[in-house]
DNA sequence: TTGTTAATGGTAATGATTATCGTTTTTGTG
DNA sequence: CACAAAAACGATAATCATTACCATTAACAA
């Protein structure tokens, strides 16, 4: 873990290209499908970069990093607080519309001497994919 | 990861030991919490034996595991599904009463392709002791 | 152009968790 | 109760995601 203490931020071609990347995409990949994704435009760029440079983007709200179960942590482009769905059978993770005009924050405030500061509501399911492969196993 | 494939569960002292620990407290404990917890009681169990119980105790459905951000995972005697805050800064888990008559599986089920099987609810806070260590540091 | 220093690539280290394996326990059955 | 089958144990090695280190490179303000 660590935190910006404020020194300047330089857009070196690795970071751009990190996140061009994520934000190309709506899949939440983890940092090692980013790697792959980015070694097509860049083969030198170093695990160890996109790892550094994903911890920045997220620390400075340019990215959100997820930390929705599984082994791994993943990432989002679009920095909006909204609910995911996850795969218990193959990991993927989608964007699921869900909304409601309750309101999680203030409820939470008065239940709790902690200071709330946000909330997150996160499914889990079985993809169209993995149905099917579980239909034609059966 | 690994899955229950229906052999014959058997009721050992170190299952008991942890199983009563763990429901002893609302701390939500990761493995080494517990590890430390049993120890007093059973100097000799093995770290691994506490990850081995855990895993098949949760696997079963008689505890619950959470995967509520950090680095480690946390467990919960209480199988219920009910929200939790996390300190950000502490990483302290505590149970948060708060409940919504919003059909959260309903309304998913018509959003998503997926089949839904469960949703979560998670804060995240400043817990009161880190508040206070906050004030005392202003 | 140049000096300062943030960032990089390569690699080692860390930390949580899982796997392996020889030995010990549990437990159903005679 | 004795006993065999196999579940589970303790000890320890291996794995995997992530972070740290460090000598070199590259942003970028003056």
């Amino acid at each position: 873990m660590q935190v910006n203490t404020g020194k300047i931020v330089r857009m070196t071609k690795q970071r751009q290209i990190i996140l061009e990347e994520l934000r190309k995409v709506t899949s939440h990949p983890t940092a090692d499908d980013l790697y792959q994704m980015v070694r097509d435009k860049m083969p030198k760029i170093s695990l160890g970069t996109v790892y550094r440079n994903l911890e920045i983007l997220s620390g400075s709200g340019v990215i959100q990093k997820l930390d929705i179960g599984g082994t791994q942590k993943r990432f989002d482009g679009n920095t909006s607080n909204h609910p995911h769905i996850r795969c218990v059978t193959c990991g993927r993770v989608a964007d699921i519309d869900v909304h409601s005009d309750f309101d999680f924050i203030g409820v939470a405030e008065k239940a709790t001497d902690f200071e709330v500061l946000r909330y997150r509501l996160e499914y889990n399911g079985i993809c169209s994919e993995c149905i099917e492969v579980k239909q034609a196993q059966a």
